[in-house]
RNA sequence: GGGGGCAUGGCGGAAGUGGUAGACGCAGCGCACUUAAAAUGCGCAGACGGCGACGUUGUGGGGGUUCAAGUCCCCCUGCCCCCA
């Protein structure tokens, strides 16, 4: 072979990314009837999350992207007309971070990023339309998210409130509660999460919580974790708002009223004591005198604490008696009035009933300060004596509480709910633990929040056609004290646009997640400067056919996206209840990660002399092997840009989708690399040595497939034609619907085997089938190399026949028939034989075919089976 | 504590509705080519026993249903994720 005509992808790849280019073949075509079969193209939306644009793509982008580029393409294949965007969710503290430590401007810094980024991903030959490109940072785009905001305002579920908030002392900026972790850390930061009465903006995503919650289970394209995960933030639980009456020292009532919120209204015999969270506004009021002091010191120590702190079920729970009585409404008893840290004040009511015997927290509280525990619930079955210890939290039958014993606990809510609310005492509710969503950023870098706030008329919109509100350029950034754009004197101060007077700017911007909440919409319709989308695109091309991102915005931006598209059906902007159709989660990318036991030191694999047997370079202990997320801080990151210009895309494609399937994390192995490599180099060579042996495809776009029915006369012509066709059929079922690259991929390599072996013998027409088969089916997962082979076959010589322009290949049924099959004999239920046999035998014809085998002598020993079993076409189990 | 998911060779991973476990690849071993190596090609390869044809055993552990279980049911163990 000449050296020429080796595999070298640096010298191919970019030549086909340019052509690919001027050919226009990432560009999305208007859906409809389309070309000159008048085939009527079906609109298809590929998407995958878009990144920050920090500059350096890592190889979570890459599998990201690589998988939604293959759906794409396969799509585009099948004759869709497809739509496969990329943007940039710009807006965010990590440019601002770097104005602040370098003095650049950070719009400067991203776009800079962003061009940066753009090119790394165009190295991996992915078929974007980048017409479509949005980056959120650019006035033309963040023009919309205040104009959407505005939409928001005016549908009343946008709100400005005084609350308690998440504020995050590293970033200088408050935080929404899904940003927190479950430590109580900032997702952005790490740093521990304080809290903070502030006034601040909210969307109101509660008015859809019922919604978001009872669609979920119509997304049956979706992971069943992510719904789970997003049932369970939303926490939807059913009980009833209770009134205590505040009595005095001698019972009588003060007129003044407790509101409790309980899941568990059948326990109400079991009060015996009520508990306000510190916050309750009614603390101050009701404390006696002599209980002052301790309740003020109280309060003072509970405000140093996070709300996770305060709740953990395993923290001791703390609290102390205000002084106060309530009554019972159920049975009139009285019981004390506590303040305790696990009682929080913005959810529920903010007041709770101590039901110490059925309520885990309840209980361990009641043991610390000796209140009396009452048992009210047994399980069904028991006697009321045969439980004793901690609290019995299930459901169970009533005991001690009047009317309603022998009730089962679901019987006795209802009455018990049916007679509060008959009686006036209270009423069935139902309780979120989804709070609003909280979107002010006291930080520069983000989309401004487009209202002006007026002392005569309130709160003012800023009027949409005098949108966008710019962020003003060169500012000072200090990166501590409040806004930036609170120091902006000449931006903050203009004219009510109600009244004319002067009145002041909002300085808060909008929280990035806002900006990503609809940028899935604006790809439809990119370049339009009279709306944010017409309705008309956004219903062409939406839902998103797949989405292809990182399982951790399972919650976050996927809840936070469909409140968005329900609030923009409902102002009629568009017309569908759900954003995405499809989801994949893909798992992370890990890479070989080496450490120092006992100094807990990371170690560069590069330091790592025999990675058979790791040792610290240093001090020579053993090191502890494992793979881990790649990252900086762990040496354990593989750079793409590396990877392509060692291997090419095609490789570190081929590699990534074959390596595990695409929702499992993925173990970076530079050995697996190199058996991709190989693969594609053999490919190559397949092909080459075809094309040199003068066996060239037509340029005929389409018709490389034999006429359907055809059966070779050769015996090995059918067989390379079966292992052709049962390619089709496997790789066309591996992307149908839940997607298994790697399996699709290993089919490839069966392909490539069976024609390595069998190419040279086949006769002209099967072998030219196989060939052009082969390469459209590799097309969408190694795109240049399938180019460049489909051309050197013939089949491109004028530069608009490519290979991604050909139809997916379709299954001949008559290709994949055999005459034999292999017939399996089991002796109960034991594989103890095979036998060629007809495909086409019936199921008698294969019993006396295994009764007269050699292998039923042998192991039936002469006696005749009891029971046989037939399987047609597959085998015959024989039972003495 | 509640919920969701997972467990298959030395490794990554395959196995429609129960029907030949280990496809495909990596690492490994043998052979060919080469002065040699690399590359390439051909072959072997779950474990145990046997020179062998074969046999036994085997999908985290234990039980069950079935002619037949990686797959279905029950119990247990371990790991991951979410919510407390």
């Amino acid at each position: 072979m000449t050296d020429s005509s080796r595999y070298r992808p640096q010298e191919i790849e970019e030549r086909w990314q340019q052509h690919w280019q001027s050919q226009g073949l990432a560009l999305t075509p208007e859906p409809g009837p389309s070309g000159a079969d008048g085939e009527a193209a079906e609109p298809y939306y590929a998407l995958s999350m878009f990144p920050y644009p920090s500059g350096s793509l890592h190889m979570g982008h890459v599998r990201n992207y690589v998988i939604t580029d293959v759906i794409a393409r396969v799509q585009r294949l099948r004759g869709r007309a497809v739509l496969h965007p990329m943007g940039w969710d710009a807006f965010g503290l990590p440019a601002e971070n770097a104005a602040i430590e370098r003095g650049v401007d950070p719009g400067a810094w991203t776009d800079q990023n962003i061009a940066q980024m753009r090119q790394q991903l165009q190295r991996l030959g992915l078929s974007i339309d980048w017409d479509r490109e949005v980056a959120t940072c650019h006035a033309d785009y963040y023009r919309w998210t205040q104009w959407l905001f505005l939409q928001f305002l005016d549908a009343g579920l946008a709100y400005r409130s005084e609350a308690t908030v998440n504020w995050d002392p590293i970033d200088q900026t408050v935080l929404a509660n899904e940003q927190v972790d479950g430590e109580g850390r900032s997702w952005r930061s790490g740093a521990l999460v304080e809290k903070r009465k502030l006034r601040q903006w909210f969307l109101k995503i509660t008015a859809y919580a019922d919604q978001l919650l009872d669609d979920l289970p119509k997304l049956e394209g979706w992971p069943e974790r992510v719904r789970t995960m997003q049932a369970n933030w939303i926490g939807r639980s059913r009980g009833a708002e209770l009134q205590f009456e505040v009595v005095d020292a001698d019972g009588a009532a003060t007129g003044q009223q407790i509101q409790v919120f309980t899941t568990r209204p059948d326990t109400l015999y079991g009060v015996s004591y009520v508990v306000l969270a510190p916050e309750h506004p009614l603390v101050a009021s009701l404390t006696s005198a002599e209980q002052q002091l301790p309740v003020t010191a109280f309060i003072d120590l509970v405000g140093r604490q996070s709300d996770q702190d305060r709740t953990a079920e395993d923290s001791p729970k703390r609290g102390v008696p205000i002084g106060a009585r309530v009554r019972n409404p159920a049975n009139g008893e009285l019981v004390p009035l506590w303040i305790a840290d696990y009682v929080l004040a913005d959810y529920g009511t903010g007041a709770v009933m101590g039901v110490p015997a059925h309520d885990q927290r309840d209980f361990v509280f009641a043991r610390q300060y000796e209140l009396p525990v009452q048992q009210v619930i047994i399980p069904e079955g028991a006697d009321e004596h045969a439980y004793e210890g901690g609290a019995w939290t299930a459901a169970g039958v009533l005991i001690h509480s009047g009317p309603y014993n022998g009730l089962s606990s679901s019987e006795a809510q209802q009455r018990i709910i049916a007679a509060a609310e008959a009686g006036g005492w209270g009423q069935g509710r139902v309780q979120y633990r989804l709070r609003d969503w909280l979107i002010s950023r006291q930080r520069y870098w983000g989309c401004p929040i487009p209202v002006i706030h007026c002392d005569t008329c309130g709160v003012v919109p800023v009027p949409a056609e005098q949108l966008p509100v710019e962020l003003p350029q060169g500012l000072e950034l200090a990166g501590k004290g409040g806004s930036p754009l609170a120091r902006l004197e000449s931006w903050v101060a203009v004219a009510c646009p109600c009244c004319g007077k002067p009145a002041r700017r909002e300085t808060d911007t909008m929280d990035t997640f806002m900006c990503s909440s609809w940028y899935y919409l604006r790809y439809s319709d990119p370049h339009n400067s009279a709306l944010p989308f017409s309705r008309a695109a956004v219903d062409r091309w939406l839902p998103v056919d797949q989405y292809v991102g990182g399982i951790e915005h399972a919650i976050l931006h996927l809840l936070y996206s469909r409140f968005f598209t329900k609030v923009l059906r409902d102002r009629g902007l568009l017309g569908f209840d759900e954003p995405f159709s499809q989801l994949l989660t893909q798992g992370m990318v890990q890479g070989i990660t080496y450490k120092n036991p006992h100094s807990g030191k990371y170690i560069a694999p590069a330091d790592v002399a025999d990675p058979s047997d790791p040792r610290d370079p240093i001090t020579g202990e053993v090191l502890d092997t494992f793979y881990e997320k790649m990252s900086k801080s762990k040496y354990n990151g593989v750079d793409p840009a590396v990877v392509i210009d060692r291997y090419g895309a095609d490789t570190a494609r081929m590699f990534i989708l074959f390596k595990a399937p695409p929702e499992k994390d993925l173990e970076w192995d530079d050995a697996d690399v190199e058996g991709q490599y190989r693969f594609l180099q053999r490919l190559w060579r397949l092909v080459e040595a075809a094309a040199d042996r003068g066996l060239l495809l037509s340029p005929r776009s389409g018709g490389f497939l034999l006429a359907p029915g055809s059966v070779p006369a050769s015996a090995s012509d059918q067989e390379l034609r079966r292992a052709v066709h049962t390619a089709i059929a496997a790789i066309s079922e591996d992307l149908d619907g839940d997607y298994q690259f790697n399996t699709a991929v290993s089919e490839l390599m069966k392909l490539s085997n069976a024609m390595a072996s069998q190419l040279e013998a086949a006769s002209e027409p099967v072998a030219l089938e196989a060939l052009a088969v082969l390469l459209v089916l590799l097309a969408p997962f190694a795109p240049h190399l399938a180019d460049e082979l489909w051309q050197r076959l013939g089949a491109n010589p004028d530069g608009d026949t490519s290979v991604h322009r050909q139809r997916w290949p379709q299954v001949d049924a008559t290709a994949l028939r055999r005459d034999t099959v292999t017939l399996v004999i089991q002796v109960k239920g034991k594989v103890r034989g095979q036998l060629e046999v007809p495909a086409d035998a019936d199921a008698a014809t294969l019993e006396k075919l295994a009764r007269d085998s050699d292998v039923a002598a042998k192991w039936l020993e002469g006696q005749p089976p009891r029971r046989v079993i037939v399987v047609p076409g597959k085998l015959v189990n024989l039972v003495p």
